[in-house]
DNA sequence: GTGAAAGCGCTAACAG
DNA sequence: CTGTTAGCGCTTTCAC
């Protein structure tokens, strides 16, 4: 089986305690003695048992990252980003994808819980605050990425929402649109209402006045953002001439939907997207998107989670960062 | 702090056995002490810790996941599926992206063995051999995706590379194609030299005699692809009608070169891809392109390496799973 | 410098 | 049916 840390001690003729020692480079060993253990651990490939240390009262060195679907190229982008500077800590994740479904999400919550997480990074909608309230008197650390739970101690980094969308709709009315459509992704999440907020504002310092009609909700499937764009189109002679899409993937859901109309883009129909995930830039043509710095989100949240359970920090942050327009082919003049 | 097993014991008026019997539905138990520690477990909202149970020898329920890049859509299609079928019964994943990259895989690979997951299921490429080996000797199931290593006792889980290199290449000489070229991604891949080898014997079966200089190399970036494009483009009189490209990334970057030059797919070239990612459907025109099975495969090497973990299963086992064809718009007839 | 010993929270015989 | 007890592999005082 598996040597312990017993064949270490045994081979090595010393006690336990010293091949411990060693292996955290706690207490004072002799360079010899140290040199020979390490010498034995190696000849024995001997990996010391992180369960075992772990039961000790150290960290698990795990973190959970719950998110809606590691399937979607905006959420895998941000797992890849949170994974990377995680390891290089010594961090491994959890990944927990819910679907948003809070029967998933409260499974997952449990089973981060068992194992005994040191943190928890989520990403995912939250229903089961409950829950979270639970962690958090057990103090294990919670980063939320892209959105807040103000009510609740948790450190939280997101883009500037508002900023974004009004990036977005100055872009478009920048490039002479006056009717300009939005689809939302889901009014019930700040941040979907911000971006809304944010061209509409837009819109306002442009002297233009936004249109409610032009305003419908997608949400988060290719095809939801087809049907949202179809439903614009009926509006004929009211019909947008630019649309703000809330994520990339409703940009192309318009994108295809215009085309169905045989409604060139950008011609005739300027579309703008948020995420600049690879999608992006693979569709045609390529897509004019609101950045999210998906890199710096990653780096941001995983630093302040492990700064968290250093104790490093007792006050909570909140980390806003800029969004970017990305200026690409899908947006013209009128 | 965390309420333990003595907690419950305690308010519960039981010993520790007794809890210990009723978590885990061992021993036999009456009813009535049953409820009431259900109870108490219940109001002390205690959370039994994997993490100690797994030291007294138990499963861990953590398998790790190594792949090239978690960001690549592929791969985070194939980690979706794996990650709910594991799910399913208890089982968490640590994720590893490893970049194909030597030194990240080793350090991957040692962290998993310290955190002793009960297996390990590699879609990555694999340097270290002598690590495997390791793990098999530890007893600790290894299972892979899309590659198969004959030398070692691991099971696999793959599509028919021949086969799906045969039906691109079928499906292109039915479209009256003879200049049909291949994008390869690695030729030092086995699953890469299939697909070759599977379009070359489909051209082979119908009387065309492969060029030689119409296979290339790509990758797996977009940028490889359009790189590839562009290398068969200048052949100009001898330019292929069609192309292959084993993977969809890259038959994307061969439709923007073609575009670059004018070429209109797929009325002057045909594109078709393999894998039949998301990104298939997103661009335009839609991709045709070789379906792998990708919730098929995460399901059965989850079941593989579960069966593998309980004992149920001596002998490895090899699943060899059929691609299929899906017409898009991103062929046609010369 | 090094080692003995007491846990960490839980499981699994083995008694009763 | 229920409880006692001996570990699981490691960390951490506290002596020596």
């Amino acid at each position: 089986m598996k040597p312990t840390i017993y064949d270490v001690a045994q081979a090595a003729g010393v006690s336990i305690a010293t091949v411990s020692k060693v292996i955290n480079g706690t207490g004072r060993i002799s360079d010899k003695t140290r040199k020979n253990v390490r010498k034995v651990m190696e000849e024995l490939k001997y990996q010391p048992s992180m369960v075992a240390s772990a039961l000790t009262g150290k960290n698990t060195y795990t973190i959970g990252l719950t998110l809606p679907d590691l399937a979607n190229p905006f959420f895998a982008e941000i797992a890849r980003a949170v994974e990377d500077r995680g390891h290089e800590s010594g961090f491994n994740f959890f990944i927990c994808s819910t679907d948003n479904d809070p029967a998933k999400e409260e499974k997952y919550f449990s089973l981060l819980m068992k194992k005994r997480v040191d943190g928890v990074i989520i990403a995912s909608r939250t229903h089961n605050t409950a829950f979270l309230k639970k962690m958090i008197q057990m103090n294990i650390p919670i980063a939320m990425i892209a959105r807040e739970l103000p009510a609740l101690a948790v450190d939280t980094v997101m883009v500037d929402d508002f900023l974004g969308g009004y990036q977005a709709g100055s872009h478009l009315i920048e490039l002479g649109h006056r009717r300009i459509a939005v689809v939302a992704e889901d009014l019930n999440e700040m941040s979907s209402r911000e971006r809304l907020r944010g061209c509409r504002q837009a819109m306002l310092d442009a002297g233009i006045e936004p249109d409610e009609r032009l305003v419908t909700v997608g949400g988060f499937t290719l095809e939801s953002g087809k049907e949202a764009m179809r439903r614009l189109l009926l509006l004929d002679a009211a019909r947008p001439t630019a649309v703000f899409a809330c994520n990339d993937v409703l940009a192309i859901g318009a994108i295809q939907a215009a085309r169905e109309r045989g409604l060139h883009v950008p011609t005739m129909l300027s579309v703008i997207g948020f995420d600049n995930t690879i999608l992006a830039t693979i569709i045609d043509p390529p897509l004019t998107t609101i950045a999210q710095p998906m890199q710096e989100i990653g780096r941001r949240v995983v630093d302040l989670i492990i700064q968290e359970m250093r104790g490093e920090k007792t006050q909570k942050q909140r980390v806003l960062l800029l969004p970017e327009l990305v200026v690409r082919g899908s947006t013209g003049p009128v």
